[in-house]
DNA sequence: CCTTGACCTTCCAGTAGTGGGAACCCCTAT
DNA sequence: ATAGGGGTTCCCACTACTGGAAGGTCAAGG
């Protein structure tokens, strides 16, 4: 199948494919007019990145599980690393945007919200210190 | 001051800075010799800058909030719009990386993380109807 | 046969926010 | 005179695409 039919079966913009093969992650073969010809191995490829990505592996996490995913002599432990691997960033990375919105949702509280020019947003973002900057 | 003194007391790389100048969020004045010399309001407007930039604000936000904190007859309520509008885009953020956590948390619970091939990892990976990719 | 339109191709540029490094200038101290 | 520790510009790299331009291919209709 081409291109086309390929990205709307696997959900993944045409562009985003081709850029795919470009980084060596899938390698479809090109026909005589140059069109590239995806087989159904490769669109199972596809949905697996595709898939893998929208859980926020990067790509380089998902060239490791795509090697794993074609070996038929992988060990589960090895997923299993990588996962954990993302698993702990993704808690690192909810850990501090959580803190970010306290702080956040705590300025915007106490902000009037009006046509005043005092705010605390400012204000706390100038420093604790931190004067009129004019 | 040169780039190194408002460097360690904005707490901000180099780097940073001159990319910052670069898009126009400071202007520092040039002395005979070529060097950026910094006033106190710059370093006012570094430090701002870093605060925000901690609390997730983009570019773009900061250089709006850069220009309400310059703006005496600013409003609160747009500095107010603008943080809201970030605290919108961190809650979704949290809500999708929550829903990434749980599914993947899920999946590598789910492994047994030996030396066996068998792993529900990939197989979830794969897609619910997806075989051996050989 | 020609045109139209959808599809395909490549390449280039840009995004955010730096990080790294080259190559070079400037200032101070010894 | 020289050594070091500043500073300067410029360019490339990164993540993971996304958009656009310019042009080749294919199938259908007049």
């Amino acid at each position: 199948m081409n291109i086309g039919e390929v990205s709307s079966r696997a959900g993944l913009p045409a562009k985003t494919i081709r850029y795919y093969e470009d980084i060596g992650l899938v390698r479809p073969p090109r026909g005589a007019n140059g069109y590239r010809h995806f087989r159904e191995a490769d669109l199972h490829k596809l949905v697996f990145l595709g898939r893998a990505r929208s859980l926020g592996f990067s790509i380089e996490d998902c060239r490791g599980l795509m090697a794993l995913y074609e070996d038929r002599a992988r060990a589960s432990a090895d997923v299993k690393r990588i996962a954990e691997d993302h698993l702990h960033r993704i808690d690192r990375k909810l850990t501090e945007l959580g803190a970010m919105r306290d702080t956040l949702a705590h300025l915007v509280r106490s902000c009037a919200g009006d046509e005043r020019a005092d705010c605390p947003i400012l204000a706390d973002l100038a420093g604790p210190d931190a004067g009129s900057p004019l």
